[in-house]
DNA sequence: CGGCTTTGACCAGCGC
DNA sequence: GCGCTGGTCAAAGCCG
């Protein structure tokens, strides 16, 4: 199985400056759980921790055992339908290049939080925003604004509960954050390290 | 003036 | 073929 359910608190990382779900992830190394360490083919483990309150989704178009099973709230069941979705095409060979273009691999985070926007060192531009069926509340795209980097974000208040904010990555930076380069902060880079560990087939 | 957001239009895929 | 839906584009407007 490849697909890895990774939930973290952000009341955990105990620095309200942080608003990013990657450092919250990384803030939670912290609490005890390491990242390195863990074993991505088996869910229980993050399912039976008691700081979960976040989902990631690792995504390889190679990877046939996707698994969307873990989940009952419907906007994380339609990102893993769509990445599903995305899968079937690649395998028909339908748009193959545009596929492997856009959708190398998908996070997506649930974070409990009040923020609209949560800062996680990269600088985005907004390129849409969309009433969708499965949502009440909008869902707005951005782009990284950086050069070169095709990295998308979605992000939608969950329509079960809004005191949820969903945000959807999808691709790799190809730059480290800015935070990095103007604040000196933690860099964001281990998410790509233990991301390409959750996936075998590496993309 | 440049960068960013807004927003309606457009496009592609899917189901019927 | 047609309508629905989600994703993207791009012109216009806003703001520092």
């Amino acid at each position: 199985m490849n697909s890895t359910f990774l939930e973290t608190s952000i009341s955990q990382t105990g620095n309200p400056s942080f608003t990013s779900p990657f450092l919250y992830s990384y803030m939670t190394q912290d609490c005890g759980y390491n990242f390195q360490d863990c074993d991505f083919n088996n869910c229980q483990d993050f399912e039976s921790s008691s700081f979960l309150d976040q989902l990631l989704v690792d995504y390889s178009p190679t990877n046939n055992n996707f698994n969307t099973s873990l989940s009952e709230n419907p906007i994380l069941q339609e990102s893993s339908t769509n990445i599903n979705h995305l899968r079937e095409k690649s395998k028909g060979g339908i748009k193959k290049e545009k596929m492997n273009e856009r959708h190398i691999n998908a996070v997506v985070f649930r974070t409990k939080t009040q923020l609209e926007i949560l800062d996680d060192g990269y600088k985005w531009r907004k390129y849409g925003k969309k009433k969708v069926k499965s949502n009440t509340n909008l869902r707005n795209y951005y782009k990284c604004s950086s050069g070169g980097c095709k990295v998308k974000k979605r992000i939608e208040r969950d329509g079960h509960d809004s005191s949820y904010l969903i945000t959807t990555y999808e691709g790799r930076h190809n730059h480290e954050s800015f935070s990095i380069i103007y604040n000196n902060e933690i860099p964001l880079s281990f998410l790509n390290e233990w991301t390409l560990q959750a996936i075998p087939n590496g993309v």
